[in-house]
DNA sequence: GATGAATGAGTGTTCATTCAT
DNA sequence: GATGAATGAACACTCATTCAT
């Protein structure tokens, strides 16, 4: 039980590659690139991720389980927006995370999304508690908005970046104190 | 000159077609299913649209000219607001327009995407000067927002519809008088 | 049955316009390009060569009648060796002409072939009583060696034009006066 | 490392179909064909050829290297003309070999062809110090003979074969000698 | 378990030929 | 008769998946 050393291995040094190909070229770069980038056979690729959305699952649900993970730091109450800029940044140059959170792709690392938006519950609540942010939307929401940030964000030239969570940000502030 | 009766026909079948097909399943469709949709050979497709990516760009100057079009009706001063209203009610459910809007199809109507951008400039200033948002904001800046907008309420469950303009236009808001 | 005119004119011009893109791109130039330089309908092409092998062969036969044409104006002695000359010249930076000669078509105008031979039987045998030419070669063998003569002056450099024709005649003049 | 056994009996068994079927057919034949007759999918094919153009530039510097290997063990003074006999009967029926010796073809194994020149260069200019043949000719001349008379033996019927051979051997000899 | 060769359905595109106008 | 739009069978090539070694 113990020879699965090189397997475990290799199963890192896949999803490494497959993380950087997507992030580089889109979902739709072929495995066979993937494959050697990792430098393993074709046929060790389909044997630890038995179908290409496999594989595309696994790689989005990875990287949403460690921004789900880096929720779990920011306790304080301003933390919601501070999330946000992070998820922000990470999606901005990540052509498959960015189509990841933005729905668009068939697949979703189901579990890890959930993980994602009980992180995004908690933040929230204690966001809207402190007054900061409208009661009316929830953790999907954010979701949803999210992802249209990071498509607004990829279509922004350089020095315009931030706008786009700018906008939202202000757009999700409790709106009544405009009186 | 009048034997074209079908061959305009076949021209706008195939628009159809491809409008649909792209709206439903994204550009990737083949275009065999194009074709059988609009009651074609395949060979009719390509005499009409040379390559896969002239008919994509056609559908989609089609229709960015439709909402170009569209925004020359709208004059008044809160136009900007309605018109982004009515961009996205014509996005949503439409994969093909959004990735079109959000730029993330490497081909562009390019005249047609700048008639857009003409639009939105006319309306933005006009908004504008009405004190009803941001004068920060440029066109090109709306634009982005708008693809953003787009890719929000295509995650938004139904009953939610309208969440992820609500909150851009909120935050488009001039937002100092909040003193 | 005289308002043909205008088809014979048609036919005239889709027979220019395809020995013109046969002789520049070879025969496997596309009907079209071929209706389009002749100013007519790729139908009109079909009505009068209802087979792209019947265009072929009819434009081949047309520069075989010429060619015989000229070899009628050769009478003299040595007219045989003139004559190979002249096809020599016809020949080169003449693709389908060329393949034509070599017979590497599939197709060749038959009858106008014979007609061909015919020319070079008489000439040949003048050339043959003159005692210039090997008494042991036939019409239909001059035919080949026309081909091979074609075959290498198209691969020799400009400047050394002529040499295949010049080994072939000196290969074919009456050899035993080597005593 | 041996799992490679059918990979190069594969390479191989391609190599032989699309040697047959260029012969048979030309070039012009479909890969499919070419994959039938192996006995492989059209995929294989690809593997080992990324292109069509790969695979005929592989069978020709192939047989273009087997003659190259053949001319080596001509040594002697009347080598030059066994080895022009040589290449003919190769070349005879074989409309893919005949063709890449012509030049006809748009690829040719550049390598192999210079090593086919090299050949022909040495026992050139054996034969023309023996006074076999005219000291003006060049290794190019002769390869562009050699495919004149290619082109001419394929014209003739069986029983004058070797005739368009025999006129280019006595039109290559010293032709001084005449005195 | 790993390898990478083999598979074969699928894609965009071309083009000789047919046919409605 | 002429037109040129429509056809559809090919074609070269790609790539997720399977399988012999």
């Amino acid at each position: 039980m113990s020879p699965r050393a090189d397997a475990v291995r290799n199963r890192a040094r896949i999803l490494t590659a497959a993380r950087e190909a997507f992030a580089r070229d889109g979902v739709d770069v072929p495995l066979d690139a993937i494959a050697e980038q990792a430098g393993v056979g074709a046929g060790t690729v389909h044997r630890h991720f038995p179908t290409k959305e496999a594989l595309v699952g696994a790689v989005i649900a990875d990287r949403l389980d460690q921004l789900a993970d880096r929720a779990a730091q920011l306790g304080d109450d301003d933390g919601f927006f501070a999330y946000l800029g992070e998820l922000v940044d990470s999606g901005r140059d990540n052509l498959a995370l960015s189509a990841a959170l933005d729905g668009s792709l068939g697949v979703d690392g189901a579990a890890s999304a959930e993980r994602l938006s009980d992180a995004f519950q908690t933040l929230l609540v204690a966001a809207q508690r402190s007054g900061l942010v409208r009661r009316d939307v929830t953790a999907a929401d954010v979701h949803a908005i999210l992802a249209g940030v990071l498509a607004t964000e990829s279509r922004l030239p350089p020095d315009r970046r931030g706008l786009g969570l700018e906008v939202a940000i202000a757009g999700l502030r409790a709106s009544r104190p405009s009186r």
